[in-house]
DNA sequence: TGTCCTTATTGATATAGATTAAGTTTACTT
DNA sequence: AAGTAAACTTAATCTATATCAATAAGGACA
C-alpha cells in the first residue's frame, strides 16, 4: 500500500463491485471470454495449440477485472509472479531514473505479452501501467512453465515469444545508437502501424494511446521535439496529426525516410 | 561470396584442414572438454542440472574447431539453427545498415549465450564473429528443445536467461535513451568489470577485446567521442588506459556518474 | 459552464556530440 | 626490418536536438 497514490488503490476498496459497470461496450472489455473463443487467440499464447490444449491454457489464466488509466499491473522491483497478455487497451512500461522522471522502455497492444524481464531476476524490471480503460489476461508463471512443459507445442511457442522480444529489442537498439529523430519517429509510427493491422485495425489511421512525452522517452527524444518531427512529416504529407489521431497519408514515403539511415 | 572480405571466406577453401594446428595454447582452447570438467558451468547452461542432466546436454553439444579474429559464427538472415556459448575469447553482434556501416547489437564473453534473436522469426537477425582467437560450444535448438522438454531444470533455465537477455536489453534502451556519452562509457565498463567477475577475471583490471569503434557503435557514440571520454576518465583519475588495456582506478566515482542521471 | 491542470505547439537560444581534418601509434605483411 | 594499413588521439568547427520560455488547446471535475 505505501508505493501506490495510483487509482486502482481507490478502487481496491470496493473489490468486488467489478469497477465501473458503464462498461457496457460490449466485448473488448468482456471479462469471461475463454482463450478458444477469443478473437486475439492466433497471435497470443493459444497459436500452434490444438483445441485440448487450448482448453488446459485457458485453465491457468486469471481473468481480472478491467484496468482503468493509470492503473498499475506492477512495479518496479515487485516479485515477478505472472506474464500478462493484453486483451484490449493498451500499456506502458517504464522505469524511474533517479532524478524522478521516468523513460518508457515498452508499450503493448492487444495480443502482446508483458513482464518478461522479470523472468530470471523474480523482481520486475520495469513499472507497467494502462495508457487507457484494458483488459489483461494474468498467467502465473509457475503454472505456464508446468504448462509448458507437457505441452511441447507451447513450450516451442513460449520460446519464439521470448525470442522475438530480444528481436525488437535489438532493433531499437539500433534505432536509438544511429537513427535521427525523423528516423526514429517513422520508424516508430510504422511499426504502431503493423502491430494496430496484426489485430485487424486499420494500419493507416489509429489513435496513439500515449502522450507525445511517452513516445519521446521511448525514442530518446524530448516532447518539443516529438512535436515539430509530427508537425514536419505533417507539413510534408506523409501524416496527418489532430492530437491523438494520426493517418499515415505515405506510407512508402515513411519507409523511404527509415530505410535512408 | 559478395557480401563477404572476411578471413573465414578464405578459411572456406580448405575446410578440412582444420584451420590453425598451432593451437596448443592450452585449455583454454581446447576443443574436448566436457560440460561436466567445463569451468563456466556454473553460469552457463548446466547451471542447476544434475549430474546426470549434464551428460545429457553434453550429448547434443558440438563444440567446433576454434574461431580466429573475424571470422563468423552466423551472418545475418542466414537459416537459425543454433544457439552458442562462448567457451573462451569474446564474439560481437552487428547488424549492418544500409548505408554500409555496421551497428554493434551486442558483445558476448565466455559463459554467455548467442543467437537467440533468430529463435522466433527462424533467421539470425545479425551477424557475429569473434574478436580474438575464441572458441565455441554450438547446441542446435531443435535438440535444445527436445531436450528442454525432458528436463524441466533445463527448461526452467533456459526461460531465464532468455528473460534476463530482455531485461539487459530494456537497460540498454535506458542507456541509450537517456544517458550522457560520458554515463554510458561508465556504465559500459563497469557491466564489462562485472562480467569479468562472473568468470573469475578480474573486475578492475582488463583487456578490451574490441575497438573504440566497436564500443561507440554500440553506446551509439562516434570513434573520436569515445577517445574523449576514455581520455577524460583518465585525467580525472578514475580509470587508467593504455591501448586495450583499461584500469579502474575507482569504481565508486564511476557508479556515481551512472546513477547521477 | 467555467476553472484547473495536463498535454501539445511554437520559437529563441544553448550545447553535447558529430563532423572534418590531421597526425600518431600500433600491428600486420612480406 | 621496412612498409602499409588499421586503430587511436587531438583539435577546430558545425549541427541536430535539448533547453528555456511562452502560449494554446483539451479534458476532467466542481
Amino acid at each position: 500500500m505505501n508505493t501506490g497514490n495510483n487509482s486502482s488503490d481507490a478502487e481496491g476498496m470496493k473489490i468486488p463491485l467489478q469497477a465501473n459497470p458503464p462498461v457496457a461496450k460490449v466485448c473488448p472489455h468482456n471479462v469471461n471470454i475463454s482463450c478458444a473463443s477469443c478473437r486475439l487467440n492466433e497471435l497470443c499464447l493459444p497459436i500452434a495449440l490444438s483445441k485440448s490444449e487450448v482448453h488446459q491454457l485457458d485453465e491457468i489464466v486469471e481473468r481480472n477485472r478491467p484496468y482503468k488509466k493509470g492503473d498499475h499491473l506492477y512495479r518496479q522491483s515487485d516479485e515477478f509472479k505472472s506474464v500478462y497478455a493484453v486483451r484490449s487497451g493498451s500499456f506502458k512500461s517504464y522505469v524511474l531514473s533517479d532524478n524522478g522522471q521516468g523513460r518508457v522502455t515498452g508499450f503493448f497492444l492487444p495480443g502482446e505479452i508483458i513482464g518478461m524481464d522479470g523472468i530470471s531476476s523474480k523482481k520486475y524490471a520495469n513499472s507497467t501501467s494502462a495508457l487507457e480503460h484494458s483488459s489483461i489476461c494474468e498467467i502465473p508463471f509457475v503454472q505456464l512453465e508446468r504448462l509448458s512443459h507437457q505441452l511441447p507445442n507451447l513450450q516451442h511457442h513460449f520460446f519464439a515469444i521470448m525470442g522475438n522480444e530480444i528481436a525488437k529489442d535489438q532493433q531499437i537498439h539500433t534505432l536509438l545508437s544511429s537513427y535521427t529523430a525523423e528516423e526514429r519517429t517513422a520508424s516508430f509510427l510504422l511499426g504502431l502501424s503493423s502491430r494496430y493491422a496484426r489485430v485487424s485495425l486499420s494500419p493507416t489511421r489509429f489513435l496513439l494511446p500515449m502522450t507525445r512525452s511517452d513516445i519521446g522517452e521511448y525514442l530518446g527524444l524530448t516532447v518539443e521535439t516529438m512535436s515539430r518531427i509530427f508537425t514536419a512529416l505533417q507539413r510534408k504529407g506523409l501524416i496527418a496529426v489532430n492530437n491523438r489521431e494520426v493517418e499515415l497519408l505515405d506510407i512508402e514515403a515513411l519507409r523511404a525516410i527509415v530505410t535512408a539511415s
